[in-house]
RNA sequence: GGAGAAGUAUCGAAGUGGUCAUAACGAGCUCGACUCGAAAUCGAGUUGUCCGAAAGGGCACGAGGGUUCGAAUCCCUCCUUCUCCGCCA
C-alpha cells in the first residue's frame, strides 16, 4: 500500500515511478474523488457533533422536566442524514481502498526501468564448470543414485511432485540444516509457523487480491464465496505477517527470523515443458530470512540478506551470480530485488535460488506493522525484508550437475559431510 | 464434533440503555519529590486513527450487521481464547 499523503502530494512522481514498473497511472480521478470523499467526511462529522451534543442535553432536559419531543424528532432526521452520507462515504472509501490496493510498491531510485531485459548481473562468483567428459542431467544422476523418486512422485501428487529417498531425502535434509545453522550464527530467532494461513496473510504480504490464484485454496464449508484459507507459497507470507498489527519497541528492531517451510505453488501454465526435473514443482522446500527494520536501517538490511545467500552458495562451492532486478521484474510489493541464480550446465542458464528483497513501508502499510519512535513518542511505519536462504530445489540440481565426477558420481560439498556421515561422494549403489 | 464461559488501555478489572471512555479501581512503565542510595511513600504522565492550516471535531469496548433520538450495555452472524466431554497424531 502506498501512502495517501504521498500520492496527494506529488502524484505526477508517484506515477513517474511506477512508469518504471510498467504500471501506468492517472491520479486524475482518483485525486477529485478523494477530495469529495474528504468534505462528505467533514459533513458527515458535523452532524455526528451535533448528535452527540444534543444527545447528552436530553437526559438533562427530561431531568428538568422540559418537552424534548420535538428535539427527538430533530435527532431522527440527523440520523438520516449522517445515514446517508455515511453510505456515500463508504462507498468512495472502497472504490479508494480497491484502487490502492491495486498499485504495486513504488521503486527504489537505484532501481533501472524495463522487465527482464534490463536486470544486471552485479556479481559473478566461480565459473562454469568444464566437463571432459559427457555430463549427465540432473535427473538421470538424481534417479541413477537413488535420490530422487520422480516416478512415484507423480503417482503420489501428480504431475510437478516428487519424493526424496534414502541418500536424496538426507543430503536434502543437509541442505536445510547447514542453512539453519549458518542463520542461528548470525543472530536469527527460528520459527516454524502454520502452513496453511488466512487470507489476509496475502493479502498483507501484498500478494492477493492479485496474485491469489497462484496458491492452493482451501474450499470453504461454509457455503461463502471466495476462499478464507490457502496453503503458503512461501515462509514470506507467515513471517510478514508474525508483527502485523503491532506497535513494536524501537530498541528491539531489527527483528530478525528465519523459517523452514515446504513451499506450496500451483504453477498452473507454467514453463514446465521445458524445465525437466525438479527446477520448478508444486511443492519444493525453502528456509525464508526476514527482517523488520527501522526505515533507515533497510538499504543495509537488504545487503546483509543478499550477502548471506551468496555466502551459502558460495560455501557450497557453486558457480552463480547476483542479479539486480529491473524495476518491472520486481515483485508488486517491493521497491528493489537481488535475485541469487545458480548454473544449471544441462539448461546452459542460471537459475534463480534466492530472491532478496526491501520492501520498504508497503506490507508495514497493509499490516499495520509498525515501531514506536523514541524521540517522537509516535508510532511509524517498519520496513520489512524478505530473503531466501536457500530454496533447495534447484540447489540440488545444481549439486548434481556442477559437482558431477567423470564416473557417474557426485562430489559433496565439504560443509554438508557431517550430516552425511562425512561421506565425500554419492556413489550408484 | 458437543456443552459452557469469556473477549474493555501494557496487564488485571469496573461499567449491563443517556448525565464517567483522554475508561472507576488495582498493577506496570516514564518523569519528579523524599533518601547517602534503594525500598516504601507521595505527585504528575502513560491508546490508536480519521477530518481540519489551526481551533476544534469524528471514530474505535474481539469483528461485522441490526434495534434506538441515543448502544460497551439489547438483538443477529462470525472470529478468538479458556473449561469440560468426545475423537485423535
Amino acid at each position: 500500500m502506498l501512502d495517501i499523503n504521498m500520492i496527494r502530494e506529488m502524484p505526477d512522481i508517484v506515477s513517474e515511478k511506477l512508469a518504471r514498473k510498467g504500471h501506468t497511472v492517472d491520479f486524475t480521478e482518483f485525486l477529485s474523488r478523494d477530495k469529495m470523499r474528504r468534505e462528505l467526511i467533514h459533513q458527515s462529522e458535523q452532524l455526528k457533533a451535533e448528535r452527540n451534543k444534543t444527545s447528552a442535553a436530553i437526559p438533562r432536559m427530561k431531568k428538568a422536566g422540559e418537552e424534548v419531543a420535538p428535539v427527538l424528532q430533530r435527532m431522527k432526521s440527523i440520523g438520516d442524514e449522517i445515514k446517508a452520507f455515511d453510505q456515500q462515504i463508504a462507498e468512495l472509501d472502497s472504490t479508494q481502498q480497491a484502487f490502492l490496493e491495486a498499485l504495486p510498491n513504488l521503486p527504489a531510485d537505484d532501481v533501472i526501468a524495463g522487465g527482464k531485459e534490463n536486470n544486471q548481473v552485479i556479481r559473478t562468483v566461480g565459473e562454469k564448470p568444464v566437463f571432459d567428459f559427457e555430463p549427465q542431467h540432473h535427473v538421470d544422476l538424481a534417479e541413477k543414485l537413488g535420490l530422487i523418486d520422480y516416478t512415484r512422485g507423480a503417482k503420489l501428487g501428480g504431475s510437478g511432485f516428487w519424493v526424496y529417498r534414502g541418500p536424496g531425502a538426507r543430503l536434502e535434509w543437509a541442505l536445510l540444516n547447514f542453512f539453519m545453522e549458518e542463520h542461528l550464527k548470525d543472530g536469527y530467532e527460528m520459527i516454524l509457523p502454520p502452513h496453511i494461513l488466512t487470507y489476509q496473510c496475502g493479502y498483507t504480504a501484498g500478494q492477493f487480491p492479485k496474485f491469489k490464484d497462484d496458491v492452493y485454496q482451501l474450499r470453504r464449508d461454509d457455503g461463502e464465496d471466495g476462499f478464507s484459507h490457502f496453503i503458503l507459497p512461501t515462509a514470506e507470507t507467515a513471517l510478514v505477517n508474525l508483527h502485523r498489527d503491532e506497535i513494536i519497541d524501537e530498541d528491539a528492531l531489527p527483528l530478525k527470523y528465519y523459517a523452514y517451510t515446504p513451499c506450496y505453488r500451483k504453477e498452473a501454465g507454467s514453463y514446465r515443458a521445458e524445465e525437466r526435473g525438479m527446477i520448478r514443482g508444486h511443492q519444493f522446500n525453502k528456509i525464508e530470512m526476514f527482517q523488520y527494520t527501522k526505515p533507515a536501517d533497510s538499504d543495509q538490511a537488504l545487503e546483509e540478506l543478499v550477502g548471506k545467500a551468496a555466502k551459502l552458495v558460495e560455501q557450497l562451492g557453486l558457480h552463480f551470480q547476483v542479479s539486480k532486478l529491473a524495476a518491472g521484474d520486481c515483485s508488486a510489493s517491493m521497491t528493489k530485488t537481488y535475485d541469487i541464480e545458480v548454473w544449471i550446465p544441462s539448461m546452459n542458464d542460471y537459475k534463480e535460488v534466492s530472491s532478496a528483497s526491501n520492501a520498504g513501508d508497503y506490507q508495514a502499510r497493509r499490516g499495520a506493522m509498525r515501531f514506536r519512535n523514541k524521540e517522537t513518542g509516535k508510532p511509524e511505519f517498519m520496513h520489512t525484508l524478505n530473503a531466501s536462504g536457500l530454496a533447495t530445489s534447484r540447489i540440488l540440481p545444481a549439486i548434481l550437475e556442477q559437482h558431477q565426477q567423470p564416473d557417474g558420481s557426485v562430489r559433496i560439498p565439504e560443509v554438508l559431510r557431517k550430516w552425511l556421515d562425512g561421506k565425500e561422494h554419492l556413489t550408484v549403489g
